[in-house]
DNA sequence: AATAGTATTGCAAATGTTTTCATAAAATAA
DNA sequence: TTATTTTATGAAAACATTTGCAATACTATT
């Protein structure tokens, strides 16, 4: 193994292929303009020196710098690692790397390393939901880097955004009890603090229960930080009082996951004794035993979706991000039933 | 908002607060060097002009990129987010970002992407597995790029590694099994094709196995995609014939799960009709209704070892990451028992 | 008051690449 | 064969920053 101590640059692989290293960037960025053999004779050089080109040096050009940033609450949820990754997929594709930070629900710490993003000089930045800080706006919109937020739909956000309304869902989610003729419902729910999503299904949720007059007692509105651990304990203490809610409308399908356990663990059967509804239709949730009723966000789609339209955006920086809302919709399954 | 039309940089902000670029400069990078009234007034053109500094230039002095490089299978695993987060906030606590790429468990694609972020000049790379190409191992030792592997461990391996003995925890599955009386034992494994922690668990469950006279036939030993959904329905398959085995050796926790699914669908009772016993001990395993009974493979201290050690060697050219290997343990809970 | 340090700052060179412009060589047309 | 176009290459400037060195101003010492 070769250790290269003298540092290769293009200038090495200038001088070892006898061309200048003008010609060697052109054989890179424009392969057309350079006669074959000594692009040939370049190639040659390249492999033998094992040169690999310097991507900082490109970006202080103002090319690209072939990155994208993408900005997540936590990687360390189903919720978020399927959108990651189809995201990821989508803008490799078209060559770029993600630059990928999370900041933990701290929309303090999501302005933070949005600006170490930025001084890696990212050609355009994804964020999920659509609470931010001002100031993360107002930077976004003073670096004019194309940007994305991811996951939240709304006709007037000041980003471009391709997502679900998660009103509607935690409203379909809501209706769908009713329809069910539940009027005994509770909810657990994650906190909402820095978390549009969740706040919005909540919102959504409620309203549309109040529509029906259906009104929740304090002790059946239970919050869980987003793990089926904390999920499970939470319903647990819920269930075992007396009374009891006939259903139980979950933030979303790992919660509902935790729920169905700590039924299953107090001895309630589901849907028999209780049902239950999530939201997100999360990998796995149909398979679930019994299959999740959910309300399904289409998390893959969404994912790729942003991800085409970022790559477009940073190609064609005169049209920005477009829009897109995606439907959301009941799925029924077997973890709830008639009262 | 100002919209930037005059690109503003050092030289912009040396202009503004009277300066010259290279105070500028180092009151960024050693700000004790510099009066503190000047800093002030630099501090002030800087706010006032949305100045952001450029890695890019930066690096392009032989200084740290400030990223680090993180090449994995699939980012849409519980496995990896797990150990993702974990190697993300060690990192990131010491002023690195990361640059993530996936491969899905293609080894020539793996090989294509760290290129990429050679290119992009991370400080340092880490990978999952041991088993590379050798154009990968070759390409990092040329490089001289500070390499750790984050997941097996092995003495012998060519680059420095973080992990467990996933030949140890597979034996330590089949012995529990065997303990517990169990002779008809099927597995459920993912492919081990281009991944070598499911091919060694799958060898030393084996190995173990056989020291105990026990076989297995050909058609209790099933291969699983990494997917609930697959899991499955390879589980199903397995289980309807006859006649049955009595326990089940699973991969991974996932496989688990979906095999207790399964399981649940036949109408099958574990422990009492079925054992079964997952490999990894991911988040969620605990609360599951029964608990599962798996090898703990700690995740969590994996990755964050894995950033801590690999920021250590970043800083310290001279001595490279060291290997560490973390114990793997048996956790007996409900979804094992006494054949 | 003269000398020796010390603390700040600026100048200019260097980093690795891309690109514009100019030039040379080859190919085509007259 | 000469004039004209096309193709292929090189020279040098530009990109945004860092840093070694030199210069200046200030402080402490005798």
């Amino acid at each position: 193994m070769i250790k290269q101590s003298p540092k290769v640059d293009i200038v090495a692989v200038a001088k070892a292929a006898k061309v200048s290293p003008s010609t060697v960037s052109r054989s890179f960025n424009h392969p057309d303009l350079v006669n074959l053999a000594t692009r040939k004779k370049i190639d040659r050089a390249v492999r033998k020196l094992g040169y690999i080109r310097n991507r900082a040096a490109q970006a202080m050009h103002g090319k690209r710098s072939a990155t994208i940033g993408l900005i997540v609450p936590t990687i360390n949820h189903a919720i978020f690692a399927e959108v990651i990754q189809a995201f990821s997929d989508a803008v490799e594709a078209e060559g770029f790397t993600i630059l990928i930070a999370s900041h933990g629900y701290d929309l303090e710490a999501e302005y933070a390393v949005l600006r170490k993003l930025l001084e890696h000089r990212v050609d355009g930045v994804a964020l999920i939901g659509l609470a931010h800080n001002s100031e993360t706006f107002q930077l976004l919109e003073q670096q004019g880097v194309p940007a994305i937020a991811i996951w939240n739909y709304s006709d007037t956000a000041p980003i471009a955004c391709i997502g679900a309304d998660n009103q509607k869902a935690g409203a379909m989610a809501a209706q769908h009890l009713k329809d069910l003729g539940h009027r005994a419902i509770g909810t657990v729910f994650p906190p909402t603090q820095g978390n549009d999503r969740a706040g919005d299904r909540l919102k959504g949720s409620m309203q549309t229960l109040e529509e029906h007059g259906i009104s929740i007692p304090e002790v059946w509105q239970s919050e869980a930080p987003y793990s089926l651990q904390q999920a499970k304990a939470a319903a647990c203490e819920m269930l075992e009082q007396s009374p009891r809610p006939t259903a139980l409308l979950c933030g979303n399908d790992v919660i509902a996951q935790g729920v169905i356990y700590a039924a299953l663990k107090l001895g309630l059967k589901v849907p028999d004794d209780l049902s239950v509804i999530g939201i997100g239709d999360f990998k796995g949730s149909e398979e679930m035993e019994p299959a999740l009723t959910t309300i399904r966000i289409p998390a893959h789609s969404i994912g790729q979706l942003a991800g085409q339209e970022i790559t477009r955006a940073i190609a064609d920086q005169m049209t920005p991000p477009t829009r897109v809302e995606c439907d959301v919709k009941l799925v029924h399954r077997a973890t709830t039933r008639k009262v």
